[in-house]
DNA sequence: CAGCATACCAAACAACTGTTTGTTTTGGGA
DNA sequence: TCCCAAAACAAACAGTTGTTTGGTATGCTG
């Protein structure tokens, strides 16, 4: 079953194939205006072509938006990936595990915003898709929590749950230019390491 | 200058007035399917009356937002009050200030809901109204941080940024009577305040 | 009880939404 | 060069959106 719903093609794609500037321009609109102030016809524009030519390449507009989130998530675990395959201190990896992560949904590209960006409430008929993508990069963050070195009975998840929402609410109020992806996951990352109380 | 835009009364409001009706209803469309998805017909459908009979009450759905934003933040700060003006330690106030918050944004109103579920972005005519209010209630958080002893050289912006974050973003995982607002604020804090490295 | 502003109804408006349908262009394999 | 599928156009569809306008009922004040 192929990803995207389209006449199940008999030969190979075309070398004009606009698909990619449709999936750039979604993305773009998607991360700074959301998912459901964008329009089809925003999109299309932006791409170079009328609305009806996005049905080509989508079945519907939260087919297309499943399209931009599974990117999304594919470039974020692709961003996060070499940090979390180092070696050393397990806390120097967790630090640039977040630096990597706030650099994919902060500045790097539109479709990692996408992911933190969008509710999957938004696409009612895709929300389940949307979810199981988002899990699915969850777990390869947990590695980075799991591999620390804690004393017992602390509670794993919700370090987890405290740090990845400290990271996703950056979006909120980061603005570039002030301060580094890396430094502020050094601030992050500082409080939960060290002692805050003499 | 009144919050609400509306031919300035010369006499006192009626008694029969649905205006209250009106406001809960928005509050709570506003907050399970945000601002964006909310149409003023969802909003006059559950107050029992017409669509056109909200713009007696307000000049346009933005500022209808407004005044339920406004509403919010009152109600959180009020939440948060109590704990805020107790005395004794600090970290102990902090948790509870982070359980009056999160009880607020999770289970109390759909008030409270909005605030942190809709981005200013969404009503581009009021946006700034909207940002100011946050920060009102921002600055009455960061009491509760700057209460506490920390290490010199402390990063308490990084700190209230860190927290805050981590319980707004609570909205979206948070699933009511799994655990309690209580209980998971205690676990964030102690997870600041407890060394993790031995 | 008279008068009047309050509070709402009733009906429409233009603009915009996602999507469909039939038609046309065009690149690449035979 | 022929041909067919890929890819896009052109134009419309029905539904929804926020909002406006003019009329009407009704609670409160004097």
């Amino acid at each position: 079953m192929p990803a995207v719903a389209r006449p199940s093609p008999a030969t190979a794609p075309r070398a004009d194939n606009r698909l990619p500037l449709i999936l750039d321009a979604a993305a773009g609109f998607f991360a700074d205006k959301g998912y459901g102030y964008t329009s089809m016809r925003d999109i299309a524009g932006a791409a170079g072509m009328l609305p009806g030519s996005l049905y080509y390449h989508f079945a519907s507009k939260e087919e297309l938006l499943v399209a931009v989130y599974a990117e999304g998530v594919r470039r974020i675990k692709a961003a996060v990936a070499p940090a979390l395959a180092r070696d050393g201190d397990p806390w120097e990896r967790l630090e640039q595990v977040c630096a990597a992560h706030l650099a994919a949904l902060l500045e790097d590209s539109d479709y990692g915003q996408v992911v933190v960006r969008v509710r999957p409430d938004d696409a009612p008929v895709v929300a389940a898709q949307l979810v199981a993508l988002r899990d699915e990069y969850e777990r390869t963050f947990s590695q980075a929590v799991a591999g620390l070195p804690l004393p017992p009975r602390t509670d794993r998840r919700a370090l987890r749950l405290m740090l990845l929402g400290a990271l996703n609410w950056s979006q909120t109020w980061y603005r570039t230019g002030k301060e580094s992806p890396q430094s502020l996951a050094r601030r992050f990352v500082r409080l939960l390491r060290d002692p805050l109380e003499s």
